[in-house]
RNA sequence: GUGGGCGUAGCUCAGCGGUAGAGCAUGAGGUUGUGAUCCUUAUGUUCGUGGGUUCAAAUCCCACCGUUCACCCCA
């Protein structure tokens, strides 16, 4: 008989991990909607050509990590490694950034086909924002801002760092990538086959190289900074105005360059030391040419991702051994003497339910020995044992006792019951 | 795609040439309707898969698979 698994570089998220994610996301959400985004919900299978056009089709993502899929119809389709390329063409497809400001965010699964490990997977989870329709520095800041407030709000902020450049507007770059793979490519004899590599595909991702020779041949390369016109400088100046007026941190990185083709002037990005190669939790920016590119008219627009597994990462990293049980304190575990007392139970743990609003109510559907069933009430981390049996229900009381704090089981009617409940937790 | 580490009970691991162990977890007891401690006892391992060497392999060799970390890539 086979064993099935998990698929390679897909991963289960199993219950106690399970309520962590629900805690992050929910501050998430309550954090975008604060700042007024909208959600959205994306499908996660596109045209293939999507990718290729808005990505860009020489980028690493898109040429050798995508899962493509056959469509029976003939039309190349992939599973979404990313979600802006999805979310413009909704936003170009629905007219919601037609003419008018649109702030967007999406949540769920993305797919790229890596060699696994820590902080990454085949299929991750992200949740993303695109605002459209501003060309404003103040928008490259709220992004940036909602970022930090949202680590704030985990107690995380101690433990990322935001690090933030510009590449300026699209010809700009284009130039500076020219003059950039000049330089590289008179030094080819002493950069590593890595970098050899990308000065064809890639030349900008060359700068954030680890290797030490390329790191000193990227020191005398030219600088972004000298071709950026006015315009672009004062664009960026404002953004970082703004940040401190926010008072939050940054790092300039001159070095600092994204891997997919659409970006345009600041781009940033929130890094962690606490969770090894793959520190980027979150990281976006301007990619103002991409919904032309996409068949819309020129659109300024702006977005991030955050990647949630590594944020729950971090956060289990960050908070170690906290609020451990604390998920299980409202928690009563009804207990029946026999089959007749369980079906004279069950309904009274219905009203229990509609009743408190928070307490999870459980019944003991295994039965066996009172003291077994006692323990597996302790073994769930009942605050409360509720005991039905014969005497009970002739005298119409329930037996409450306490599980997690010294004090003496009580034979109370159903109305004593509650309200002992909720002055005790609500 | 490249390199290193690791794969033995549900979990954490020991054993490293003579056909499998511990701790934890789990079940049942320790009389009559009450948990955590304690005691007794039970269940559970085709030693990742497939080859090879050997009288004999969990133990040595090879391949594959998985996993993990790093490169790379990126959220």
């Amino acid at each position: 008989m086979r064993k099935f698994q998990s698929v390679r570089g897909m991963r289960d998220i199993l219950p106690h991990e399970g309520e962590m994610w629900s805690r992050i996301e929910d501050a998430a959400k309550h954090c975008l909607c604060t700042f007024g985004y909208h959600e959205l919900r994306l499908p996660i299978i596109e045209s293939t050509a999507l990718f290729e056009r808005g990505v860009g089709d020489g980028t690493d993502i898109v040429e050798k990590e995508m899962f493509n899929i056959d469509s029976r119809d003939g039309e190349p389709l992939s599973l979404r490694p990313e979600g802006t390329a999805s979310c413009v063409r909704a936003a170009l497809q629905h007219g919601l950034a037609f003419n008018r400001v649109a702030r967007l965010w999406y949540q769920g699964p993305m797919f790229r086909y890596e060699r696994p490990q820590k902080g990454r997977y085949r299929q991750f989870e992200q949740i993303g924002t695109e605002a459209f329709g501003i060309s404003k520095p103040a928008l490259d800041a709220e992004l940036i801002d909602i970022n930090h407030q949202l680590f704030t709000s985990l107690a995380l902020d101690g433990h990322i760092t935001l690090r933030i450049n510009t590449i300026g507007s699209l010809p700009e770059r284009r130039a500076y990538t020219e003059a950039l793979q000049k330089h590289l490519d008179s030094n080819r004899d002493t950069l590593d086959a890595d970098s050899l590599r990308r000065l064809q595909t890639n030349p900008l991702r060359i700068l954030d190289s680890k290797h030490a020779e390329t790191r000193k041949v990227i020191a005398r390369a030219p600088k972004m900074h000298s071709f950026l016109s006015d315009d672009s400088k004062h664009h960026f100046d404002q953004v970082l105005e703004c940040l401190q007026a926010l008072s939050i941190g940054f790092e300039l990185d001159p070095y600092l360059v994204r891997g997919l083709d659409y970006y345009t002037h600041t781009v940033f990005e929130f890094e962690t030391e606490a969770l090894g190669a793959q520190g980027t939790v979150s990281a976006g920016g301007r990619y103002d040419g991409l919904v032309e590119t996409l068949g819309g008219r020129p659109t300024p627009a702006a977005g991030f991702a955050i990647g949630l597994d590594r944020l729950v990462l971090l956060y289990q990293a960050v908070h170690t051994e906290t609020e451990e049980v604390a998920a299980c304190s409202n928690l009563v575990y009804c207990v029946a003497a026999d089959e007749a007392s369980l079906r004279h139970l069950m309904p009274i743990a219905n009203q229990l339910r509609r009743d408190l609003a928070h307490t999870t109510v459980v019944v003991d559907t295994l039965g066996g020995k009172l003291a077994t069933q006692m323990r597996r009430a302790d073994r769930e981390g009942a605050r409360w044992a509720i005991i039905v049996g014969e005497s009970e229900r002739a005298e119409g009381v329930l037996t409450l006792k306490p599980m997690r704090e010294v004090g003496e089981q009580a034979r109370l009617t159903y109305d004593a019951l509650v309200l002992r409940l909720l002055e005790d937790h609500g």
